[in-house]
DNA sequence: TGACAATATGTCAATTGTGGCATAAATTCA
DNA sequence: TGAATTTATGCCACAATTGACATATTGTCA
């Protein structure tokens, strides 16, 4: 499963542009809702970063992290988890609602 | 962090019937949203699975889990992830936008 | 161009989450 | 009732996530 993410990073980096994951892996549904959804939380963690014009250090200082996490957090890595995303959200004001947009696009 | 949590199930089993853990415990904003959220969508997993008839025991062979994992799974156990409840609830078949109305409320 | 800032990637020890098991407590129902 | 089913709790070895650090890569601008 955690191979599952590592493939799709690998796919993506030779150009593959995959729009969604699940026609090329033979993920489940679950897992595959499970990675996009982790996608598009993480994509709005690095928009509302940078609208605020935070560099990584500032974020990761703001969740008492390191600016190589934030980093992780903001591309996705498989090795980070939604508890993190969410938790990073919520230190930067998100509400709720917000993140219920987010996740219905 | 994961002491608050216990807090809280402490006061409620107390029969505080607490509304908003906000108020009684000091936690930061993040801290109690992020709670909160757990616990809506533990609540709505649990509501799922009753539903249709499923016993936890159904549910963790579903999720490949165990009964007593799903039990915690439901209760706002400290030690479960957002991961592991977000994961059930597309395992049962929840989609993205069923996930953003519960936690708008 | 090249220096400087920002971001990405790799690694690792410590912390946290996990499934599984045993058993207790609660619920259902004949 | 009380036996059977379901759910809760405690515990543990193992697995996954974490912050931190070093270093590489990318972006910015004079």
């Amino acid at each position: 499963m955690t191979m599952d993410k590592q493939k799709q990073k690998d796919l993506e980096k030779k150009g593959w542009k995959i729009g969604s994951a699940k026609e090329f892996l033979n993920l489940s549904e679950e897992e595959s809702s499970y990675i996009e959804l982790k996608i598009k939380l993480s994509a709005n963690l690095r928009k509302l970063r940078t609208e605020r014009k935070l560099t990584q250090v500032d974020l990761a200082k703001i969740i008492k992290s390191s600016q190589s996490r934030v980093a992780k957090l903001e591309t996705g890595d498989p090795s980070v988890s939604l508890d993190l995303i969410i938790r990073s959200l919520f230190a930067l004001g998100t509400s709720d609602k917000d993140i219920a947009r987010t996740i219905s696009y």
